[in-house]
DNA sequence: ACAAATCCTTGACTTAAGTCAAATGTTCAG
DNA sequence: CTGAACATTTGACTTAAGTCAAGGATTTGT
């Protein structure tokens, strides 16, 4: 990780077009831009481990973070992968517990790091970061909820099949998508491994539901990727 | 579900004492026991169903509330139980969407009903319910990463190993615990079904790690358990 | 107290998905 | 361009945990 103090008088433009940040007066932005820290990681590289102790947040603003858990045995559950603009790691900075999961660098990426005493001041005085945060953790807890169904009461092709159709209803239910995940980072995605995402969009290509090179993925039975995500 | 206006004059006690509403000053707390309604479910009765829009959320006065996800074919995911004085679907209230899971009664349950938008109003104006929902997200976003973490990497028998000392730790590491859950709905809980959890029961029980009798469980290898459980 | 209902356990069986290993593709730095 | 590192696929095998069915055990309402 390099950790640099910014020069940019842009950086307030970029938080005040942030989903935690919006609606933030000016003067309150640039004192944000002022106290956070830019760090810059490779791909691959570590943010923080789960357990730590949290010392802020962060917010994309280049690249991809993963956020995710790892077994025993070294088998990795990615929770969330987060993208330009948004924020990650904010309920340890707001609660002042462990991370109860690592982070690191999908690829080459920049995020700002706000440290949580300053941020929590600023959360104290400014209501209108406390609703950007509740509906923060809103998100959250839906996305969790799903995932939690995912996991429990569905097999990996119901996965997989529902993970297509949100990202082809993200492109307008586009039949033609592109997968943004490497295979192994989408089998931690969707709780599986390589070896069984493999086999299941080999199935569903067999079967003529889909067809797939690469990371391209065609959608040509609509009905079934429904029936199988339910 | 009976319903029925409250004539309580403690009931405002009993909000203030809620980690919901603690803080609130009591003409704040008034006004809500005023808009409040009380509803009585008996044992199993359905509350509300996964899929449904928002009303307004929920405060347990008496019973328990399990909320939990279907598979569709019918598996059971308990997400929580909820006991006295805890309040749920708050996030629903909150975002305005469908409830992403459905609740019910545990056992005869009576529960006070808050209205959305009276919610939301008060919400606005109020600082300290902020901060109050926001722990409260906080913890609900703790226990889901806790739960995909169970379910996503680790196996039944590490499931209840982690479940037995997380009760066993809540009682001050006491060496006899008592199940509050009804081992059906314990499997709902770690996600999983009565036969399987009867069969980690007696594993547990046949290698000299615990000891049962109907549900009361005396931890005789706390080690074990703790190595069962990571 | 008794029957009905519910809960719990056990056995036999099936199956989804994980493990291990090896082969094949792909990417990227030097 | 080339080889090392990484990503993906495939096969053979194992295993955790689910299904189905039946029999006890407990609880509950009358």
């Amino acid at each position: 990780m390099s950790a640099s103090a910014h020069p940019l008088p842009n950086l307030v433009n970029f938080l005040g077009d942030t989903q935690i940040f919006q609606g933030l007066p000016p003067n309150q932005l640039s004192a944000l831009a002022q106290i956070s820290h830019r760090q810059s990681y490779a791909k691959g590289e570590s943010i923080f481990h789960q357990g730590d102790e949290s010392r802020g947040f962060f917010i994309v603003q280049s690249g991809r973070i993963k956020v995710f858990q790892l077994s025993v045995s070294g088998r990795e559950q990615i929770l969330h992968v987060f993208a330009p603009k948004d924020h990650f790691a904010e309920v340890s900075a707001f609660d002042g517990m462990c991370f109860p999961a690592s982070a690191a660098a999908l690829e080459k990426a920049v995020v700002l790091f706000f440290p949580r005493q300053r941020f929590l001041a600023l959360l104290e005085q400014n209501p209108t970061l406390a609703i950007n945060m509740l509906k923060s953790f809103a998100r959250h807890l839906r996305r969790f909820s799903n995932l939690v169904d995912n996991l429990s009461l569905r097999e990996v092709p119901g996965r997989l099949a529902a993970y297509l159709l949100t990202i082809s209803r993200q492109l307008d239910d586009a039949d033609q998508i592109e997968l943004t995940l490497n295979k192994g980072q989408l089998a931690s995605t969707l709780g599986t491994i390589p070896e069984t995402l493999s086999r299941v969009f080999h199935r569903l290509s067999h079967d003529g539901i889909i067809q797939i090179e690469g990371a391209k993925v065609t959608v040509l039975d609509r009905e079934s990727l429904h029936r199988m995500a339910q």
